[in-house]
RNA sequence: GGUUUCGUGGCCGAGUGGCUAGGCAGAGGUCUGCAAAACCUUCCACAGCGGUUCGAAUCCGCUCGAAACCUCCA
């Protein structure tokens, strides 16, 4: 590698060159969805950027694990309230049990990422598959005095960790300033200060997820079980800890603080977070209920949706942008990245018909794969590898029309650089034409009939081909070389 | 109110001091039985006001505007 990589570090808010802890390891821990309803367009954002990550670190040559979490348990709906968490609220609505809702939206969650082409994890560990080490870790707290117990909850000591630690690195916050500004909510008696948080809460009568601890019948507080996990598959101090911008607080700060007292050491080196998609300049959350699904964005059946959009559409879409910047959805931004691919995927269709030339080598093709990989060098920017991407498109483009020569070392060059930066790092792939053989031996039938037709001027017939295939979606288009087709 | 960011051409979106981002749309052209597509060429910008500098979209200050977080959220 003549340039190394550089990513930008959340926690000291510079671009930082990556040097694993233990290379050629690398070990990148991603907070996951929590499995209570259908994945949004938001949920593609990180897996997406990450996955990214993932592949460029091994492409670099790393053997990386990569842990995801699904969080299947311990997100309550309100730090201080009977101890209800959202899972077990659904589950009390729907009449399943709690584990029945958790595996029906992790498979959806699944089924939606193996569309999106993003690579599944090492490990996708379940929080309540890890209870036996949130249990420990929250022992290892209270043994180290961080911690307190009341009426069988567990709440973390925030004002004495600050005392010695920087409880706000990460977010920039201010504890005093935390403090004053609270908000003061009913139930919150239990803690000492406001900004505490828990560990463990005590399960209410009606609350069905529950586990026995030392300290009562309960559940692990929402944070927790990052840091459980996190440390189990990738040890205590690990390279990279990734996840949206709406978790740095107080839920990374948290695991931080956690961390730090249970490992005895900083365990996350570079904390890298992933910007927001917004609709109409508003974060596209849950929350605000302005969220789309990605089975509505795959069949078009929303009312924002002008059509439907093709999973490697949506893919492209994200990556267009900087993971760090904000990424506004509308029609016209996703029908203009679904013609950008296209465009993308046709000059790849085309180089493979290019013939070789004897010309001298053309200096412009290794500058392709260069920009390309510096790009990825310079904390994953993906839109300046798909400019790249685009040089080569033009180069295609002016070698199928003869303005340019390019020789068989050049064209392997181009094939290359494509076959790495399209397919194996940006993951994207061609879904254009159909792969089944039975249909393209029709195609070619029915084509040649039309040609034919053709050929004898008959362009009534020719017409009516064109037009009935056109009803069952298919799109004809004569073209020098002759008609091509394809699924609309 | 506090913390963290951001404001780029019709739209989406790169670019941390000097050189073309890129895509989509628009305009002109090539090709073509027609249609569509494809391809080539090309117009349009850096929220406002100051400052630093030989030179700023890029650095600093102020003003205006927007977002995220501070409560579950990717």
């Amino acid at each position: 590698m003549d340039n190394p990589l550089f990513l930008y570090n959340t926690l000291s808010r510079t671009k930082e060159v990556f040097a694993p802890i233990h290379p050629p390891f690398a070990g990148l821990y991603v907070c996951g969805p929590t499995v209570y309803g259908d994945p949004h367009l938001g949920h593609a954002r990180p897996a997406i950027t990450f996955d990214l990550v993932f592949r460029w670190l091994k492409y670099l040559g790393y053997k990386v694990r990569y842990v995801r979490n699904i969080t299947d348990v311990g997100h309550l709906v309100n730090d201080e309230d009977s101890g209800e968490d959202k899972i077990a609220q659904k589950a009390l609505i729907d009449k399943l049990e709690p584990m029945e809702i958790a595996q029906y939206y992790s498979d959806r969650y699944f089924i939606f990422m193996d569309a999106l082409n993003v690579q599944r994890p090492s490990i996708e560990p379940r929080a309540s598959g890890h209870i036996i080490e949130q249990i420990r870790m929250i022992a290892d707290i209270l043994a180290e005095g961080y911690a307190y117990v009341v009426n069988g909850s567990v709440y973390f000591d925030v004002l004495k960790y600050n005392e010695k630690y920087n409880y706000g690195k990460l977010s920039g916050r201010i504890l005093e300033d935390l403090i004053s500004n609270t908000r003061e909510l009913e139930g919150q008696e239990e803690k000492r200060n406001p900004v505490d948080f828990a560990l463990w809460k005590k399960a209410q009568p009606e609350h069905i997820m529950r586990w026995p601890s030392p300290w009562s019948e309960g559940f692990p507080g929402w944070h927790l079980e990052c840091s459980a996990m996190s440390t189990k598959y990738l040890g205590k101090e690990f390279d990279i800890h990734g996840g949206g911008m709406d978790l740095l607080f107080p839920h990374h700060e948290s695991e931080i603080a956690q961390s730090r007292i249970a490992n005895h050491c900083d365990s996350v080196k570079y904390w890298m977070h992933n910007n927001m998609i917004t609709i109409n300049g508003q974060k596209m959350g849950k929350s605000l209920g302005n969220f789309i699904t990605l089975e509505e964005f795959f069949t078009g059946s929303h009312s924002e949706l002008a059509q439907a959009y093709t999973p490697m559409t949506i893919r492209f879409f994200i990556l267009q942008a900087h993971y760090r910047s904000t990424l506004d959805f509308s029609n016209e931004a996703l029908q203009a990245a679904g013609k950008g691919l296209k465009k993308l995927f046709t000059a790849i269709e085309t180089l493979e018909r290019i013939v070789p030339s004897d010309a001298p080598a053309n200096p412009a093709i290794p500058e392709i794969m260069k920009a390309c990989t510096d790009a990825m060098n310079d904390d994953f920017n993906s839109p300046m590898v798909i400019a790249g991407l685009f040089e080569g498109v033009k180069l295609i483009n002016l070698a199928h029309d003869n303005t340019i020569q390019l020789n068989a070392a050049d064209l392997d060059l181009l094939k290359e650089t494509f076959s790495i930066f399209v397919g194996e790092i940006l993951g994207l792939k061609d879904e254009v034409t159909g792969n089944n053989n039975l249909v393209d031996e029709l195609m070619d039938l029915i084509l040649q009939l039309r040609k034919d037709a053709r050929s004898k001027k008959d362009f009534e017939t020719s017409d009516e081909i064109r037009d009935l295939l056109q009803h069952l979606h298919i799109s004809v288009k004569d073209t020098k070389e002759g008609a091509t087709w394809n699924f609309d």
